[in-house]
Parts: structure tokens; sequence; C-alpha cells
DNA sequence: TTTAAACTTGCAAAAAACTGCAATTTGATT
DNA sequence: AATCAAATTGCAGTTTTTTGCAAGTTTAAA
């Protein structure tokens, strides 16, 4: 008997009876419990079911639904992402980057916010739409597996016909004196156009990548409008960065 | 015996049975054990089926689907999909549209299978960069929030520059004479502009669909060149389509 | 608190999967 | 028809996965 054949059935038997026993299952699938105990420990790895002592039961016995988010330093982007939306007004026009930073200033808009809002990020589109009253356009162009999001000349070139009031930009590697640097060339091609895009561009972007370069440069930091960290103003951290006449959050 | 030819008798084991074991096929089919793993392993990438340890498993018999879907009618959706995927080359360069039923067609896409495509759609464009080989390009434009597709004036502008081989469509209700209709129409103009940007167009359909009509119309029948529905090619529910010049799966 | 059942961990045997290679078949081209 | 390149297939050696068992620990119910 394959192993899946087994877990299908021990799922089918927790659904239909909401609780089982692992000695019943062995009993009744011929292994031994050991075999039937580490199926259910993968099931329950898997979210299909909730391993208990001796047994198991169903998802829909518990109000159990956890989608747990693996985003490394949530609590600073959200701390990153509110002080985002202290900047916004009702009838903003913005762009919003791609990054796991700037998607947390997606998720958290609030719901009574009205808003215009562009994007090349598809998870970011994901979650404006989300929103009642934002209206979303997302920038086509080829999309990048990696990033999810649309990079590369077309989207430049559709860049070009817009002007917001802010965008939101992520970047990989922040240095008070080389500015904003990136791995990768394209990206900066593409940030390069969001900045042009836009009338005040906002930096997002947390502790850990300040004073960090890498080797293709998007712009020097005297381009950008507001830089936001997730340490107050008063942080030894940021003092390198207090001479560039721009905004610090 | 045919590679083509034992493939096939898998896939119909498969089908038939929820399940097979390797050791059976080498012997049902007089060949290695290694000419069957490598034989499930090809269909196992086309998506046809689910290669586990020791055997296959048919695609609906998978726990492995950690979300499971509440997609209606998903079993005839699949089959719709893999009749649609029958109809690819490599390096065909595709248009695939919005809808739960192009949706699943994204999902099924062979993991092997070079294309490059296009879509309006963020859902499906999130299972095409799960793609290897599939280079994917989002048409942009105002997102609209039932439908996560990009739709309206900048998303019609953005497809007259586009000429695709083949564009698979989904459609809100089908007639044999009043052609293809909708409840909404910005769904109608954008439709129209993706049947315009394609060399050939396919409608992917379900039974339910057919004979069915709403108030704005997308377009005649005899603008489709392909229709896919689950059903039997001879099904009497087609008759009424089959005069209608064109191809039917 | 006691005690039996359940759990964890490590281990070893068997089954299955993967890898590289060589023999064979297939297919296209001259 | 001859020949070469590519694909297919089986085999042998190695690695990984699965599974049951045993020894020690934890849990939970009386």
């Amino acid at each position: 008997m394959l192993k899946e054949e087994r877990q299908h059935s021990i799922l089918n038997e927790v659904e239909l009876h909401n609780r089982v026993l692992l000695t019943d299952l062995a009993d009744k699938l011929n292994v031994s419990v050991d075999t039937v105990r580490r199926d259910v420990k993968e099931l329950d790895e898997e979210n299909m079911l909730i391993k208990v002592h001796g047994g198991a039961v169903s998802l829909g016995f518990t109000n159990h639904a956890p989608q747990r988010n693996n985003v490394y330093a949530l609590d600073k982007k959200i701390i990153i992402a509110k002080k985002a939306i202290s900047l916004l007004r009702n009838n903003s026009v913005i762009l919003i980057d791609g990054g796991t930073t700037c998607l947390e200033l997606a998720k958290l808009l609030p719901t009574n916010l009205k808003l215009t809002c562009f994007t090349l990020s598809l998870p970011v589109a994901m979650e404006l739409l989300r929103k009642p009253n934002v209206e979303t356009i997302f920038i086509g162009g080829a999309l990048s597996k990696d990033s999810q999001m649309a990079m590369g000349p077309s989207t430049i070139h559709a860049l070009s016909d817009i002007k917001v009031d802010y965008s939101f930009i992520g970047t990989g590697y922040v240095d008070p004196e080389f500015g904003l640097t990136e791995f990768d060339w394209d990206v900066v091609q593409t940030k390069k156009a969001v900045i042009n895009a836009s009338k005040k561009t906002v930096l997002l972007c947390i502790s850990e990548k300040l004073n960090s370069q890498h080797r293709f440069k998007t712009c020097h930091l005297n381009v950008i409008n507001t830089m936001i960290t997730e340490l107050e103003p008063w942080d030894a951290k940021l003092e390198a960065f207090k001479n560039l006449n721009i905004q610090i959050l």
C-alpha cells in the first residue's frame, strides 16, 4: 500500500468521525502504530488535520486556520508601514513598489482611505484589491519569478506616462555615501523609472540595510525625499543620514 | 511497444484505480522498473498524474493540496484544462484570460513546457510564475476587484500591440445563436481586445454554460476557432454547436 | 502518586530512487 | 543504402526513504 493511499484513508477517517485513535488506524491499515504516527505528524504539518495525544482531530472541529507568514523582521516592517501610512491623505495618488516591507504597507492601508494606487508587484496588487476604497492599477510588463514584480523595458515605458504624488519603494542596500544599490541590474533600471514617475519618493528600509551596498546603483540618497526606518529619529545609526537633506521618520 | 503507448496505458491505469505501483506497471508492461519510473516522472512533470514514493496517484486523489480549493465543478475544469494543454507546443506564445477554468489551465501547465505567456489575471500570473519554463508578461491596467483582472482602456490599448498564437478565454454565457455574452460591459470590451490580439482563440467552457445568454455580447461564435468543454465530442448537448465551423474538443 | 499508554529517538533492514554508463533503437541526412 | 547523432532502455552501484522495533521519556487519567 502506498503512503499516499494510507494518508488519504486517514484523512477520510478523520473527516468522517472528527476524531481517530492511532491504534485504531494502525489496526485498520495493517501497519505499525509508529507508521501511523508518522503519517499523522506529516498531515498535521501540512495542516490537513490536527494531531493530538493518542490520535487526531479534524480541522473543522477546532478553529485552527493558521496561515503563518514567515517574514523576516515583520514587526519592524509593520512599524515602518504605519509611519508611511501617516503621510497619506484621501485621494492621494501613490505607487507601491514590491518587497515585503511594501507588501506590509499595502496590507495595513486603512479601509476607509480613498486612494489611487499603482503597483508593479503581484502580491501588493492582491492586497490592494481587498481595500474597498482603493483603485488599483497594475503597471504591466515581464514578470520576474523571484520578486513577483513587473520589470524591464515595457514596464519602464509604461511608467513614463505616470506622475504620482508619492512612491513608496524598498531597496536592497542603502549607504549614506553611495545611496541606494541593488544586486540586480533590471531592478535598478525599473526603480529609476519609478522614481522618475513620482513627485516625491519615500524609501522604506529596515535598519539592517543601513550602511550596506552592492554593485548596481539606483540613485543617490538626495533623490529620495523621505526615508522611513523602524528606528526612533534620534537613533545613532541614523546620524550619517541626517546631513543629506532628507526627511527621516 | 512505443513510449507513447506505454504512457497512455499508465494514465489509464491511474485514472481507473486512482493509484498504481511502479512494480505492477513494470510487470504488466514488460519493461524494467526504471523505464516505468522515467515514464511516470515525465507524466508527473506534465501534470497528468502525481508521482509518489513507490508509484503514482491520480490528480484528484492527492492530499497534497494544502488549501483545498472550493471551485465549482473543479473536475470538469481539470478535464478542459488538459484538453487545452494538448494544443500547446514548445515556444508557443499564448494569452490566458481570467476565471477559474483558465486558472486551472495555468496551474496544470507542464513544468517542462517552454512558453511565453501573457495574462490579465492576477491569480493566473501567480500560477505562471511557478512554472520554471514559462516567461510571464502581465498586461497592465486598472484592476477589477471582483475578477482580479486588468481591464478597461489602458489594458485594451496594451493589447493592441500584441498578437499571440493562441488565446484561451472564458465566458460568462455562450449560446450557439447569440455567441458569447457577459453581464459586464467592461469585460466585453476587454475580451474583444483579447480576441483581436490572437491568431487563434480558444474558448474554455463547462457544459453548464452552454445555451445561456446575458445582456452584452462579446462576439459571435464564428470568431472562435476552438471550443473546449468537458463533454465527449459526440455528446448531444454539443449538437447545436457543430454547424458553426469551429473545432470542438 | 501511580501506572499504563503514548511519545521520542536512534537504529537497521528492505524497498525505492537516483546516477552514470553502455547497448540498442530510432530518425534524419547525405 | 550508409552513417551519424539523438533518444531510449536496462543494468549496476550508491544514496535516500520507508518502516518496524527497542530503549528511554513524557503524558494523562485513575
